[in-house]
DNA sequence: GTGAAAGCGCTAACAC
DNA sequence: GTGTTAGCGCTTTCAC
């Protein structure tokens, strides 16, 4: 078949013209049809649309982006994927994003001045409709550029008061209470608590949500009860040696995330404590991993999935009407009771005629 | 002053017109300064980069790509984020293509095949560069659409027979034959090993490296000692059950990923069993996951930052060249000792006379 | 309700 | 070497 088209091998994929032209419209039309605008004949809609099916038309974003001035394109800026607490974030963020037709641009800061900055040039290059700021530690002369483009910005915990930002509100005290709560009966009095970097929002979140608990389960809390780290494993373990130089170390330790809590188990090990025998521990995060550990990690759970969600319904809220923010309830935490938590040494010599059942 | 510009809120950020005529040049001059097309003049080039800087001009990617017809957009598809194989792969993979002035797209499937078709129309409607299909069981007829635009494709281990495609081949007979030794060493003779689904390319390749290798080491391999599974937790806990049912249960078992040898840790924990005591085990995969166990688990580590970085290398080399495909060698494998192997109970009886030491 | 036409911001021929 | 110009594929007025 002589006069037919050369074998398909490369075939150039159709444009919104071929799918006009087949279809005997115009390409206004064929482009109504798939932005959805209601004011599209309906013998033309079905008609276009099997056009689209039959050619495998997929809409060039680029131009449509660089005509509508938007991208359908949201940033997600992270610390660094590796990072356990992050990949449950993006998921959760990727997937609502593909849900209303956005794509999520992720940019990992790697804890570097200068992949910070790139990563911003990166945003702006591409467009992007709108940024979750994810990460901590990040510069706001950086976050500027964002605003001197007005694109909406959503962050963890506060944001700056600005138009177009909005913050993913989370609950602490709920989970950290009912982490106290946890240990007191299990007879935990001397309850210590590893936080994170002082200078962090979240960091003082936890902690105050730590000390409000203590105090209104009526439990004292003096000052050696409370170390600050940086939420890494080596802060966790620097945290578990200074409790341990105390006259009297505590009997159970609150981190304030999950990865400190494995610190404190590593250090623990290392120093041929057993857990949860000699030390009950708790995390916060309910990062994969902890479900993972043998035995697994008590731990106040925070879903990032949720987080990453609501980011981009944030971001999608500003988007569609930039003077209101989107305001949503807080996203609760609560304790998942597993195996590093026990009753205390000797409380049930305290105790006496009360009977306490490991549970 | 009444005359001044509005206060800066709804700044647009400029374009490579306002560059052109700030530097006093064509706007064709700055878009070679910017593309670092070598025949422009030293002094003007100079000129339009200060003026680049002093506007923060960022160029607009989305009008570059649309009439370059490159997108410098590389997708990677994945199977879920949260599995801990990936986000190693992604930073790698991320890290570099940014370094070489690319985007990272991420889709995951899911494994779902309305995700995975999403997927492969989103990366589509993106005009990505190449794509890195880095998920096992995608459905080839999804993957045809890509050939279609003759979009380049990498794979791990395994690649299509077909033009610009290319695949990341890891050595996987060197880390395997290390973890045999170190367990022979230990005294271990009946070594098990878990597989991955038979029907997947890099599970093969790693059972047939446990194979070739034991027989290298001269060491027999019943039927009875390769169990099949799927990668999973579960899997390994499966899989250490049907190895408890022999006769003669081995003394340490291999697992094809990390995610197995957890299963199996997990099923030994509850049945008791403590392991490396009573049973050694090692992993694939080195995810970090492995370094924080307590203890951690020995395991052939695979680097998953450089398969995500090696991708990329492949895929720039297949859009720079589009009829040579990168030729890489091999990923190495090797074995990382940690804590989960010990040498096996009673093999000071079986060798009198010999001293054994504990690693 | 539908079509024609004017660009979005940039690159790549092509002149000069 | 540098500037001019014609689009890339699409959305969005604006007429009709």
């Amino acid at each position: 078949m002589p006069r037919k088209r050369k074998a398909a091998s490369k075939e150039k994929r159709p444009d919104i013209r071929e799918v006009a032209t087949a279809a005997g419209v115009s390409l206004a039309t064929v482009s109504r049809v798939l932005n959805n605008v209601s004011t599209v004949d309906e013998k033309l809609r079905k008609r276009v649309l099997a056009v689209t099916e039959k050619l495998r038309y997929v809409p060039n974003r680029q131009a449509s982006s660089l005509v509508s001035g938007r991208s359908r394109l949201f940033g997600v800026i992270i610390s660094d994927i590796t990072n356990p607490f992050f990949p449950e974030l993006i998921q959760g963020f990727e997937a609502r994003a593909v849900e209303i037709g956005y794509e999520a641009l992720i940019g990992s800061t790697n804890y570097d001045p200068k992949s910070m900055e790139l990563c911003v040039e990166r945003m702006l290059s591409r467009n992007v409709d709108g940024v979750a700021v994810m990460t901590f530690g990040i510069e706001t002369p950086l976050l500027e550029r964002f605003a001197a483009q007005r694109i909406p910005m959503v962050f963890i915990d506060e944001a700056p008061a600005r138009q177009l930002t909005a913050a993913i509100k989370v609950d602490y005290d709920h989970g950290i209470q009912q982490a106290i709560q946890h240990l007191a009966v299990l007879g935990h009095r001397r309850i210590g608590f590893i936080s994170g970097p002082k200078d962090l929002r979240s960091a003082q979140s936890r902690l105050e949500a730590f000390k409000k608990s203590m105090g209104a389960l009526g439990i004292k809390l003096s000052a050696e009860m409370v170390v600050e780290g940086n939420y890494t494993i080596e802060s966790g373990q620097i945290g578990f040696q200074a409790f341990q130089r105390l006259t009297t170390p505590p009997s159970a330790i609150i981190c304030s995330n999950d990865m400190t809590a494995i610190g404190v188990m590593h250090a623990a090990f290392d120093a041929e404590l057993s857990i949860p025998r000699d030390l009950s521990v708790i995390g916060f995060d309910d990062i994969s991993l902890s479900r993972h550990l043998l035995p697994p990690l008590t731990t106040v759970r925070m879903s990032c999935n949720e987080i990453g969600s609501r980011a981009v319904d944030s971001l999608h809220a500003l988007v569609e009407d930039r003077s209101r923010a989107a305001i949503n309830s807080a996203l609760l935490t609560s304790l998942v009771v597993r195996q590093r938590t026990d009753i205390r040494q000797g409380a049930l010599a305290d105790l006496p005629g009360k009977k306490a059942k490991r549970i």
